[in-house]
DNA sequence: TATCGAACCGGACCGTAGTCCGATTATGTG
DNA sequence: CACATAATCGGACTACGGTCCGGTTCGATA
């Protein structure tokens, strides 16, 4: 898996095991990401326990969690590739998303790309979020970045830590999930509500 | 246990049985309570299993897992006293947590009102709001109502809806947990964070 | 008080996330 | 190529949340 990206987006460890890795061991890694990722489009991630997964790949359970160490970091590391794209496009990619526009169109942008993400792939993403490993995984911790230095710019005065946090967890899957599921909100109005969200909370 | 109240705060279903409750059965309850309470208060929430709670009331696994359905419910369950207490507050109380103030000075009270509950039972809480029970629990939904309202009255013509709940789940109890464990941010910080929040969101 | 049906009880049982450790195998060195 | 060693492997094991169902108890009725 071509998790490697030669100078890292941000100073920030990504998911890739630093150190040399034995040839059989990152053969089984392999072979569990794409038993994984296949399983749960299968059947989905609710039907697809960590044995169905060992078993797929052929490895043992205690393969599968020395590598991985949990079900949601497994469900991270499926996304991992996806997850490194939309953080290119943050980064080095076109504005209103990349540099170039004024913070609060890369807000808004940022929302917005972040909703469509997380619709395709709601249902991994929310088992990657489950667990302490919500806020500390290395994807929330670029997006909070981002997010904080975006405020940061549109307005030196306010608490942009805490603000960061707060319209981050209005991003998060299971956030989306039930807006969508059980209060029927459509994508749209999530889009518009972001938007209205930060107009409000940016000053412009 | 006196869940009851009389002329319900809200058009709302509340977790009290409708329906006649045999003797024994009530009693077991109680039980059930007493004990949740006091070995979640002894040693912790995350150290105290299901089983044990039913071994300390006396009662087997089945009753337990009858009588709350789970985990979580149970956690709501033994808060359901004080949730009362402040949703009482809420709506009959002194301004500016109750009627009476504007909306935009409710909305601020209400968050300090809501990260001191959540101070004072952050464990429990955070067991009550794993699941989907988190946004559909009567406490929840109580919440979303009273924060759609006033947004509502402060704005006519926002989403109030969308609004409600991305303010809410900054007030969720992981949430609180996070920000004050991992990232070290303060009550105070916390309680100005909110009144920041809630001053560029509504319109003053 | 005797009877009866419904509600309740409890503990055996299941599936799953995560742990552990003896057996195995890959890789650097002589 | 043979060896030593350190990393890896895999499946048995634990703990826990949640389910099920045969037996029991309550309480309304007569």
């Amino acid at each position: 898996m071509p998790t490697e990206q030669q100078t890292p987006a941000i100073e920030l460890p990504v998911l890739a095991p630093a150190a040399v890795e034995r040839a059989d061991a990152a053969r089984n890694r392999q072979r569990i990401l794409c038993a994984a990722q296949r399983l749960f489009a299968e059947r989905g991630v609710s039907c697809t326990s960590m044995e169905d997964i060992a078993a797929a790949a052929g490895v043992g359970k205690g393969t599968l969690f020395r590598r991985f160490g949990s079900r949601s970091a497994l469900a991270l590391a499926v996304l991992s590739e996806r997850e490194s794209a939309f953080q290119e496009a943050l980064i080095r990619g076109e504005p209103p998303l990349g540099p170039g526009a004024p913070a609060r169109e890369r807000l808004i942008a940022f929302g917005h790309g972040r909703l469509d993400f997380i619709a395709d792939h709601a249902e991994v993403l929310a088992a990657a979020e489950i667990g302490p490993e919500r806020f500390s995984s290395p994807p929330y911790e670029v997006s909070r970045l981002h997010v904080t230095l975006l405020l940061r710019e549109a307005d030196p005065g306010c608490d942009a830590e805490y603000l960061a946090e707060t319209l981050l967890v209005a991003l998060g899957a299971d956030f989306y999930v039930y807006l969508g599921l059980a209060r029927e909100l459509p994508m749209e109005r999530l889009k518009e509500g972001w938007t209205e969200l930060v107009s409000r909370v940016v000053p412009g």
